[in-house]
DNA sequence: CGGTTGTTTGATACCCGTCAAGTACAGTGG
DNA sequence: CCACTGTACTTGACGGGTATCAAACAACCG
């Protein structure tokens, strides 16, 4: 759903390529992505594969039941991975952001439908290519391993928060880890965006739109929160680790 | 949590080795796990390699928090995978059951606790030996990685029946999806076996023991299963389908 | 038999989903 | 600058589903 394995392993080299992306040594995200696992050589490897992909807000990269035939690291923006169900709700699976990895057990067709928030840039690698890479390159093998364990771990602590009692846990634990995400990527302030509509967090809770609404007021009543354009500041953090009971 | 990617690739050798589990090439579990990536002389290998290990009833394998010095493959039997909440609360985050891996991503620690339900016997692996051998076989490694994406579907299947709406919905979608899970180990009888007991079930689904209660026996009343010892039969399965609305 | 554990059943309270309306804001065009 | 429109969000009233509290029942084993 998302990841952040983040496993330094630098490697400091100018760039020696002109591309207008530019190259996967000095990407930003490279350190908490799975090209991490990549040394000098072989990243330049990657990153001949590699093609820049810039999606306009709302945008879809690809759709529920497509055929895969990429996988994708985000290096900009956020993009919201959903499912329909039979009966037409929708379940937001979770939220890709920088640094995250899609597509990573290259399956055949994919399960979920991933859309761009706001603007947003992505690395895409064409999955016959990416696939050749990683046979011969078994520690990349194992990172995709690795991440997909991260991940797993990710899902674990998702299903833990739907089984959650009360609306105001969910909603509490969900910021917080968001802000956690935000800070494995270096934003560690307390004011935590929010491109995602209140409709997407409460398909992502498994709540309404209306209690989502309810429940931000309310914490921002009681001042455990400030709502803010895009976004909410978690002023007293203490107070919604205490609702988040965990 | 749970596991099944079932890919032949079959093997039929006859049991070289005098051990008192029998032989991986024999093994019933075989095709239905991990080791289905292997052939003939790389079973040897794996073998070599195996413990076998044999629980009692509630029993643990291993708890939240423990170093992780082994992994397992469930050969009979089935095993709780929980994890303690801080606020005492438990969440029950799935079942392994026969073919199911236990330690999949090579965790240094557990994050969650593993418990026999009933009599249960495992295939146990040496976490060094195996994370060698698994350096050595990139189609093992292929193997670990594909069943890890099966598993995260597998939890993406279980988040979305988290936040499913009604409780019906989540009780009758359970027993469907552990019906399918003992189809495909071979058990394709409309009887399914609940070796599990009702707070646990309750506990994976989010939901109450009063509330499981209650509704097995209101499905039992409408005649869509009935209670027998030890587990359900699903008499309707349709009925069932519809109350699961997937 | 009595003790223990697991399950079922009942009465009540309350959280949250539903339905409905109102507000805020951006964009568009006059 | 101001209506008009659409979208997103907020707020309110109400009812139903489930949690909670409580107790009875069943199965098992000493």
């Amino acid at each position: 759903m998302l990841s952040l394995t983040g496993a330094p392993g630098a490697h400091a080299r100018p760039c020696v390529h002109e591309r207008d992306h530019g190259s996967c040594a000095e990407c930003r995200v490279r350190l908490v992505s799975v090209c991490a696992a990549l040394t000098g050589e072989e990243l330049d490897e990657l990153e001949a594969l590699s093609q820049p992909l810039h999606l306009a807000p709302r945008q879809a990269l690809f759709g529920q039941g497509d055929r895969a035939g990429a996988v994708y690291n985000v290096t900009e923006g956020m993009v919201r991975l959903s499912r329909l169900l039979p009966d037409g709700r929708r379940h937001v699976m979770g939220f890709a952001m920088v640094g995250d990895f899609l597509g990573l057990a290259l399956p055949e067709h994919h399960d979920v439908t991933a859309e761009a928030l706001g603007p947003t840039v992505l690395c895409r690698f064409e999955k016959r290519a990416f696939g050749d890479l990683v046979k011969a390159k078994p520690h990349l093998l194992q990172r995709l391993l690795d991440r997909a364990g991260y991940e797993l771990s990710l899902a674990h602590d998702h299903m833990t928060l739907l089984s959650r009692r009360t609306a105001e846990e969910k909603v509490a634990s969900f910021l917080l880890s968001l802000r956690e995400r935000y800070a494995r990527i270096g934003q560690t302030s307390v004011t935590v965006a929010l491109p995602m509509g209140r409709q997407d967090i409460a398909d992502h809770l498994g709540l309404t739109i209306e209690t989502v609404s309810r429940l931000l007021t309310r914490l921002d009543r009681e001042k455990a929160l400030l709502i803010v354009p895009g976004g909410v500041r978690l002023v007293d953090l203490d107070r919604l680790r205490d609702l988040a009971a965990a």
